[in-house]
DNA sequence: GAGCGCCCTAAGCAAAACCTTAGGAAGATA
DNA sequence: TATCTTCCTAAGGTTTTGCTTAGGGCGCTC
């Protein structure tokens, strides 16, 4: 029985599908299977079973989960005691939607840091239900992204930031040749091509909510690593990007694109801080939480829009909780 | 971090030095100090060092080991727990001197395990030292085994079989040459040679005591594995045993053994029985207890004496009995 | 019933954990 | 100062973790 074997254990509980947990933890799904077999071996019990398209805790696994969970919360606790105690800058694990991590997020943190003396920040990227079950499983301290559709119950969550999706297009896609003012039906739309960044793909952002809206079907939606690289696909003609206005640089217009002008667009969208509730939450989750309600900070969140290095800060995918 | 490394440090801990720790957990001693500074390099602090004779936490140690405490608890729970809910039988880890894991412990263990359904009991030898050390962190249920010196708040104490220390030699000893009636001087036998088993180098003993009161040097004490093969040796002339009466079987005569008429003896001395407090322990711990109280098992532990093999079910380390 | 999504096992590998014996360093003790 | 105890590091071994890719089984959906 190892922590690592217990967290795997927690977070497939949580998240209610191998695939899922193997995806917040940035490993393959037999990883995944495997530590749930060795923990199952080891305490004889299946403890999660698979009862049609869910997954089922057995009545050992029910008793099981809320032990290891405490274990691993005592485990963040063991290490955040380790570095209180020795003047190490204190370690905040934020998690962020794609987007937010390519964008706002490196900026707005980091001015944190340097406003907050010692402080470590680590930014990993994950979807909205991959944010709460990091959250209650103390594996993160805030996230930053879309309203989870998931329960939200024992989290605190208060408004980050406003943004508005757009559509864009290259300029001599066919949507983009009606005359001056005529505004287009977005379900017009819902045969194109579309270009989206991670963050499209997660059920909670609204892209992907607009996307399900016009059923469009998942091979006409491809995904990027960020916008940036959606948009330079869409220069190419490969289709059309629900674009993050705030992302967009300023020359759209020198790069060969145009946004469209759809009727009800654009559609307004607020961006979530999320921390596990008051009560819960660490000191320094609270103070970041302050700072990122603070006029400050929301002038640096427009301000980052134009033009800034799109991933100069962006972390690979996913950085380790311990070990 | 593993819970191995939490666990050496929690004992470390308690026990105040590695050495006491590698032999609890019955590895080498450089076995422990390799976790300690494993978990030592992941935490970034000493958490326990050197500070003359004794070992002193750090600020940071002092954080971590309740929180270390803790998880080691919480890993025992989480098995207890997949047990009960398999119906595999409940785990009860019963530690002994060596003197009673050698003589009535298997027997009268064994004896629970037939009246009482479902249970399996693990039978291990420790000092009275280690024993509170063990029963704290959960690593034991229950002990059996002399007053330990150390501090016993916490722990919940009951007397468990009273028993007589007698000397025993060859018939050929000196001191065996006395008329009938005359009484030997205990203090006249402060320079003899002593044979005893690993009980009698536990300081909580009563054997260790009675050679500490008559400051018998180190070098005058040979320890063998079990009572019996300390009489062995004495029949062949290697010294006294300070024997435990119960432990003796009828025919020492035969053996060419004869017990010394010393005067103040036989010393009278109770084993115990020990748990976590009341609120603590476990249901099955506490109906141990009752048992081990009980008439019958009073009986069964007068009864076992007589001639039992010694050793037949004496463990190297641990030995299990199942239900 | 065919396809598909999800979970599992198998096999192979690198890294870490964990144990040992041997020997060095630092403090306590005499 | 010399010795002893205790802790630590070094070196070397086996076992266990933990990860990958490849592929099989099973239930759901169409």
């Amino acid at each position: 029985m190892t922590l690592t074997q217990l967290k795997v254990f927690v977070l497939v509980t949580r998240l209610g599908s191998v695939k899922a947990a193997a995806a917040t933890l940035g490993v393959s799904e037999p990883a995944v299977s495997q530590a749930l077999a060795a923990l199952r071996q080891h305490l004889g019990d299946p403890l999660i079973v698979r009862a049609g398209s869910a997954m089922q805790l057995t009545p050992a696994g029910q008793r099981v989960v809320g032990i290891a969970s405490q274990m691993v919360s005592l485990a963040v606790d063991a290490e955040q005691a380790a570095r209180a105690s020795t003047n190490a800058p204190e370690l905040l694990r934020v998690v962020a939607s794609s987007s937010i991590a390519d964008s706002i997020g490196p900026t707005v943190l980091h001015s944190f840091t340097t406003k907050m003396a010692n402080v470590e920040i680590n930014l990993g990227v994950a979807t909205a239900q991959q944010m709460t079950a990091l959250l209650h499983e103390r594996l993160a301290d805030v996230a930053l992204g879309p309203l989870p559709l998931s329960d939200t119950r024992g989290l605190a969550i208060q408004p980050l930031f406003r943004w508005r999706m757009v559509i864009v297009a290259d300029a001599t896609h066919r949507h983009a040749q009606y005359p001056e003012g005529h505004e287009i039906e977005i379900a017009d739309l819902a045969h194109e091509h579309w270009l989206t960044d991670p963050s499209g793909r997660d059920p909670a952002s609204a892209v992907a909510k607009m996307l399900h809206r016009l059923h469009v079907p998942d091979d006409a939606i491809s995904v990027f690593a960020n916008q940036d690289a959606a948009l330079a696909a869409a220069a190419r003609g490969e289709g059309l990007v629900p674009a993050i206005e705030h992302l967009l640089v300023a020359d759209l217009a020198a790069r060969g694109l145009i946004r469209l002008a759809v009727r009800g667009m654009p559609i307004e969208d607020m961006w979530q801080a999320m921390t596990l509730s008051a009560d819960r939450r660490s000191e320094m989750s609270a103070r970041l939480l302050r700072f990122l309600a603070s006029p400050d900070a929301l002038m640096e969140m427009h301000r980052t829009g134009s033009g800034v290095p799109a991933n100069r800060f962006r972390p690979p995918v996913y950085v380790t909780i311990w070990s």
